[in-house]
DNA sequence: ACAAATATAATAGTATTACTATCATTTAAT
DNA sequence: ATTAAATGATAGTAATACTATTATATTTGT
């Protein structure tokens, strides 16, 4: 039962790819070992050539599956929102108050995958270091206008809707839950990344992990009436 | 007396340049016209090659001053941030209540330039839209350690630390002030930028800007005791 | 079992980028 | 007027981000 949600194939959109990585060995292939080398290196070192010698192919069989590095990092965001996206339906159904489905809610967004619980990606704990230390560039681009109406950022819209619907339903007066939630995801993860490199710039630490904590807090303060 | 502040030369960690650029003309151009022309293409489509053509001089020439556009893109967000660490010693200056204290730095944080009013820099306007667009992606590397070692960092810091005393004469018992504001001041960006590329993921808009006005009333929630 | 279709490997090539180096010339300082 | 410093002009390099071509496997349908 526990090893139903483990490893289904999550649907990404089709516009970021030219042939369906979780359809062969070789994409398969590119999407984790991709995590690990941009883990490694860092995106902007990152490059396709590279790839292909981890993985014991070639530089034209990764452009057959995608036209770019920055799509094949928007492929693995996308990955990582849609595996969000599972486990927020998984973690708040049959949960009827309100404020527990935010406090679970808030949890998924903000909590580190827990290496002893299972996963729905076989890579969730490499995948989220790259989120926190690259997800912004994959919308901080001259094209993200192009690529917003590809949809590419259509799933993690539907992650902050469901949220945000949550906190409607505890307090539909609060002005502002897009911008609540959009806030506590992007910061979760600057958090830790400054955590790990900037510590003076925060009050967690890799020791003493506050990072959900203080969210919580900062979440149900602020949608209190009055 | 107004005029005095106009235009003060800030002064930047030495790391960043190889000859300071705000000593000679060619200097001031490649600061002035580099803020044009990343908001023209953006950062990653940037080169020495097309700046040196648009200030009429060669890629040599600004190598002599910056050894990578990276260091360059980090000498203007430095700038921003001296410009901000000044602008908040202005505007809290003389004033006791700690209350308007934290409502004055937040406004300074959160708020756009006005562009009626007097401006430190003289691209204040221009520059702020670098820091939306462009800030991130000068910490999120992987030379990041390095750089912080060199100081390249520490006005940062300072801000946050500035801002996070002013929480602590409110409510000395908070236990999150650095995550606090360092959640506002990159919040704040993000939300600008979703606001007028990603608009479904903020409650803001360009027409009725919303962002310091949520700030102002998450932080203030934030720090009640209790 | 065999032909046809498809996927991959191997190799080559291109324009651009991110620099470094050299040397001549202009400009500024003493 | 001499020297030093800053800039311009030019060249060159290794790496990047691709595209293209052809040969060789592998899979699939019949």
């Amino acid at each position: 039962m526990e090893s139903f949600l483990q490893f289904i194939k999550l649907p990404i959109n089709e516009k970021l790819y030219l042939k369906d990585p979780q359809s062969s060995e070789i994409g398969n292939k590119i999407l984790n070992e991709s995590i690990e080398l941009i883990n490694e290196i860092g995106f902007e070192k990152f490059t396709f050539k590279k790839l292909a010698i981890k993985i014991s192919t070639t530089e034209a069989s990764i452009y057959r599956y995608f036209e770019s590095k920055h799509k094949l990092l928007l492929y693995l965001i996308n990955w990582y929102w849609s595996c969000i996206a599972t486990r927020l339906l998984f973690e708040t159904s049959n949960i009827q108050d309100s404020t527990l489905r935010l406090q679970k809610a808030i949890h998924v967004l903000t909590a580190l995958p827990n290496p002893e619980k299972e996963h729905v990606l076989p890579n969730e704990i490499a995948l989220k270091e790259v989120v926190i230390n690259e997800a912004s560039k994959v919308f901080l681009t001259k094209d993200v206008d192009n690529e917003n109406k590809d949809g590419v950022f259509s799933v993690y819209k539907t992650v902050v809707n469901n949220v945000v619907e949550i906190i409607q339903a505890i307090n539909p007066e609060y002005p502002f839950p897009n911008m609540l939630i959009t806030t506590v995801i992007e910061g979760s993860n600057q958090q830790r990344f400054f955590a790990q490199h900037l510590p003076k710039l925060t009050n967690s630490s890799q020791s003493s992990d506050l990072v959900e904590e203080f969210y919580q807090d900062m979440i149900f303060k602020a949608i209190q009436h009055g």
